[in-house]
DNA sequence: TTTTCGCTCACCCGAAAGGATGAATCGATG
DNA sequence: CATCGATTCATCCTTTCGGGTGAGCGAAAA
């Protein structure tokens, strides 16, 4: 709720920036009119000017658009768990934990520290993981469950 | 060299393209100019009308040239091993390869067979690999080997 | 209430991985 | 040529993993 607030705040914000843009545009485009061209130069040349800022501006405000917009999802790669392959693969949450910390590089033992709990269950989780991976190592396991967005 | 020429090539037609465009254009302003506008609205109106034109041509000519750049970017997120941290541990390519098979999830038999080699050679550059690593586990070497961009 | 399921832990055994050390070969480099 | 580094292979030993089996416990579902 706060981030639509926010998101419609912002575009707001980008709407006036935009608009007061666009209104300076206009008042040097009658300070050029008064000064120097309409008569000198052609309808032509006059109009083809305009053009040319207007598509400036633009490409520029286009720009801004989608470099926001891809800003946003480069700084929001977060990860979130395929829910499908966790529940089609009836992977449970404490399987999943085992399986994490797998990937980061840990020791049954280890493992085994962090969430509190004997090697020996520790050792059954990750037996139960790799029938329900298909797999026979703890390397293989973290491969396939990278690939099946188990784990990041 | 073939790609500079081809991306040579890619700029002058997308140039040819929105020059034309943009002749095509010109061409209906003269046309609107004549048939409707000029002598019925202010001038004001008919400025407006090109800049809003303008604009959207620009918007649509910016949003064109950005996307295909990321397209460029996201078809070619080709790996490319980093040579610098590969030299800096002093890492030698068949140690790179086993640290690669290693990666896939195979064993050191697996990666023996694959090498052609015998298990103890494969252990001994394992060894090695984990020494320059500064790691205790093949897991962790893995997650290592990615990080410095070693292994894709 | 009985069953089911997830979680926990244990024991045993074989396979794989890891650590230490020594050594032979071969190409490049001084 | 002699030396150095990369590569290859070996042996011995310890630790970790993986597979199989059994079992207790507590919560949720039938």
């Amino acid at each position: 709720m706060i981030l639509i607030i926010h998101t419609i705040f912002v575009w707001m914000r980008k709407g006036i920036i935009y608009g007061l843009a666009l209104a300076a545009l206009f008042f040097v485009l009658r300070w050029i009119e008064y000064k120097f061209v309409i008569r000198e130069f052609s309808r032509e040349f006059y109009i083809g000017l305009i053009a040319v800022i207007f598509v400036v501006v633009g490409v520029w405000a286009g720009r801004k658009l989608t470099t926001t917009k891809r800003i946003v999802k480069e700084t929001a790669p977060l990860f979130v768990v395929n829910q499908e392959n966790l529940s089609r693969l009836e992977i449970s949450k404490r399987e999943l934990e085992v399986l994490d910390l797998m990937a980061q590089g840990l020791s049954n033992q280890q493992i085994a520290d962090r969430l509190a709990l004997s090697l020996n269950t520790v050792k059954t989780h990750t037996s139960n993981l790799f029938i329900r991976l298909d797999v026979k190592r703890r390397t293989q396991a973290i491969q396939k469950g990278k690939d099946l967005k188990l784990i990041p």
